[in-house]
RNA sequence: GGUCCGUUAGUCUAGAGGCCUAUGACGUCUGCCUGUCACGCAGAAGAUCACGGGUUCGAAUCCCGUACGGACCGCCA
């Protein structure tokens, strides 16, 4: 083939037993009998297992070293098989070792185990973790999941175009990242948080589809399933409504989770769930459907309690069947997880085979609530009700989700073969924010309201519902999309409730506010997460097991030493000066 | 910004106030071994117990602070 190699390991099989092969790569492993050396080389594609009887020729050599090595294949005695190497049948018999790069005898960390290691150590040596095959697999699962959906948006009609990633800062949303510039003195440019004002522009340039594999920056704190940088396929399309994009976003699920997948995936149409139901039900707007329970109201049952803490409170109940026999240290367990999240607790009640209530809140109820949370919430003997409390809706229902998904893990009531996709949409367009004290848009600013600018004339704020949805599976939000507003009126509108003036957002908007004078098309699309969906298919347990070289949470990279100081010549060029922060 | 958990040889880990001159495994090094395949056997080296302070006659162990790592809340249209 070259100077390295004749050929790849995998495609070292019994027929070329007796022909003179050269193979280069990575020494995996030696193992010397005294007089019968073996030295397992691992090259891109598998590995092979060589021997010699010369005791000089493998001594000091270091594992992870990349060599050449020549020889004639041999067809290995059938008791000797390795039924666990493709090459398992045969081995190379060594005359020649050329040594290439030569590795130090320590490594940081054994390759066959560095999924065990520290995580901060694993990726600092990132280049030797992905010589490790679970996590070179998620790599080249990666690659495999790009390729089929490029190629999928191709064969549905689909332009890939590339948008700038130097680009302009917006307000609301996530905070960006930001670039300063050299020939712009005191000017930024941002990293897109999303190539959203981009891809409607070109709509309003005739694209009829547009999708693209784009890389999305937010400057926020890191979770398992949020990362700085991550990857959307981001798409849209022109003159659509919610269901024509729904559509297309369920056939990109179902056809890549199938594919994929060995789980039973849910079929389409995936089921809708308004965000009211959603929140209402599951006490989340991306909720895990294969968990069973639901979450349910008693506050009008409820209404004239005597028991302090549900006095004038929303009272969310979850029932669960057969667990009234639990021990009280699975009860404690519960209730210690509820006051972790910052519940001040949680009451529940066990109903006996007698037909009364076990539990500490039983004496504060009348016979009339026993009875009617009884046939309220048909609960049978042996089922345990949990109560969940708040003076605030939202509060009560953000508890009560958690409690749900709690009680799903703790039961397991998880069915670990499933991808159970759902859909939420009908967002409000806006949600009162606590912390800011105002209204706040609940998902996307650029969505359509259900009744387009009529809606801010008939409605309260707080009571519009836009065209936005989520793409949800097994508890994680993969996707989310709108019908986008191409009405100037009232997406002005939109943000002067949110506080804007109209001045301001045709400022910040130019682009936008200019464009749709010429002529804007009815559109709307979404954009799935590339990172979750690998990590949904590997369940792994985070992101960073699916990114090449991710940061650690804090967003460090230990390997490139990123984020780092800059020369002084640098900062200077781009009329930056750095003021060290007062203690 | 907050809450919780963690930090012991290169790696994983034992350790619950004196038994620690810190356990075991893997790896590394030396030697032995002609069929192993995460080979085996014998031996050796390798740890300021993250850092700083405190409590105590005595701290890897208890307390406070700091750093770093992780999970979560806030935040993420």
């Amino acid at each position: 083939m070259n100077k390295y190699r004749t050929h790849f390991i995998k495609d070292i099989t019994i027929e070329l037993v007796g022909q003179d092969i050269k193979v280069s790569g990575w020494i995996e492993n030696i193992r010397d009998h005294g007089g019968v050396l073996f030295l397992d080389l691992r090259d891109e594609t598998g590995t092979l297992q060589t021997v010699s009887n010369d005791d000089n020729l493998f001594k000091g050599l270091a594992k992870e070293s990349v060599i050449s090595l020549s020889g004639k294949l041999r067809k290995r005695a059938e008791d000797t098989y390795n039924p666990r190497l493709i090459t398992g049948e045969v081995e190379l018999v060594v005359d020649t070792m050329d040594m290439l790069a030569p590795s130090k005898h320590e490594l940081p960390f054994e390759i066959i185990t560095s999924k065990q290691v520290q995580e901060d150590v694993r990726l600092k040596y990132r280049y030797l973790d992905m010589r490790n095959d679970k996590v070179k697999e998620n790599i080249l699962l990666r690659s495999e999941v790009l390729h089929f959906l490029r190629n999928k948006m191709y064969d549905l009609g689909f332009t890939e175009v590339q948008t700038p990633i130097l680009t302009a800062s917006s307000p609301e949303g996530a905070r960006d990242f930001v670039v300063p510039s050299r020939r712009f003195k005191g000017k930024f440019y941002a990293l897109p948080q999303a190539p959203q004002i981009y891809k409607e522009l070109l709509m309003v340039g005739g694209l009829n589809r547009y999708f693209q594999i784009a890389p999305c920056f937010r400057d926020e704190d890191a979770r398992a399933d949020r990362t700085l940088e991550f990857y959307q396929l981001d798409f849209e399309m022109n003159f659509v409504e919610e269901d024509d994009v729904l559509r297309i976003g369920e056939e990109i699920f179902y056809d890549t989770f199938t594919k994929f997948s060995k789980k039973e995936v849910s079929k389409p149409p995936f089921r809708r769930i308004a965000y009211r139901d959603a929140m209402e039900l599951y006490g989340t707007d991306k909720p895990d459907l294969r968990n069973p329970l639901i979450i349910q109201d008693a506050t009008e049952i409820l209404k004239n309690t005597t028991f302090g803490p549900f006095k004038k409170s929303t009272i969310k109940v979850i029932v669960v069947d057969d667990i009234g026999t639990n021990s009280n240290s699975w009860f404690n367990d519960l209730v210690d997880y509820a006051t972790s999240i910052g519940m001040p607790g949680i009451g529940y009640l066990t109903l006996m085979e007698d037909g009364t209530f076990k539990g500490p809140i039983d004496k504060f109820l009348s016979d009339t609530e026993r009875s009617s949370l009884i046939d309220a919430f048909s609960m049978k003997a042996n089922s345990v009700m949990f109560f969940i409390a708040n003076k605030k809706l939202s509060v009560a229902q953000k508890f009560a989700g958690m409690i749900r998904d709690e009680l799903g893990r703790k039961l397991g009531l998880l069915d670990p073969n499933k991808l159970e996709l759902c859909i939420i949409n009908d967002f409000p367009m806006f949600s009162y924010s606590e912390v800011a004290q105002k209204l706040e848009f609940c998902h996307n600013p650029f969505s359509l309201p259900h009744g387009g600018i009529d809606d801010y004339k008939n409605k309260k704020p707080e009571e519009i519902l836009a065209y936005q949805y989520d793409f949800v599976c097994n508890g994680n939000e993969l996707a989310s999309g709108a019908i986008r507003n191409h009405d100037l009126d009232s997406l002005a509108k939109g943000f002067e409730v949110v506080g804007y003036t109209r001045e301001e957002v045709e400022g910040r908007f130019k682009s936008i506010f200019t464009a749709f004078q010429y002529g804007c098309p009815p559109h709307g699309g979404m954009a799935p997460g590339i990172d979750r969906i690998i990590m949904l298919l590997k369940d792994e347990p985070n992101l960073r097991e699916v990114q090449a070289f991710p940061t650690s949470a804090s967003g460090a990279d230990l390997m490139m030493g990123s984020p780092s100081t800059i020369e002084s010549s640098q900062l200077e060029e781009l009329g930056i000066k750095f003021v060290e922060e007062e203690v």
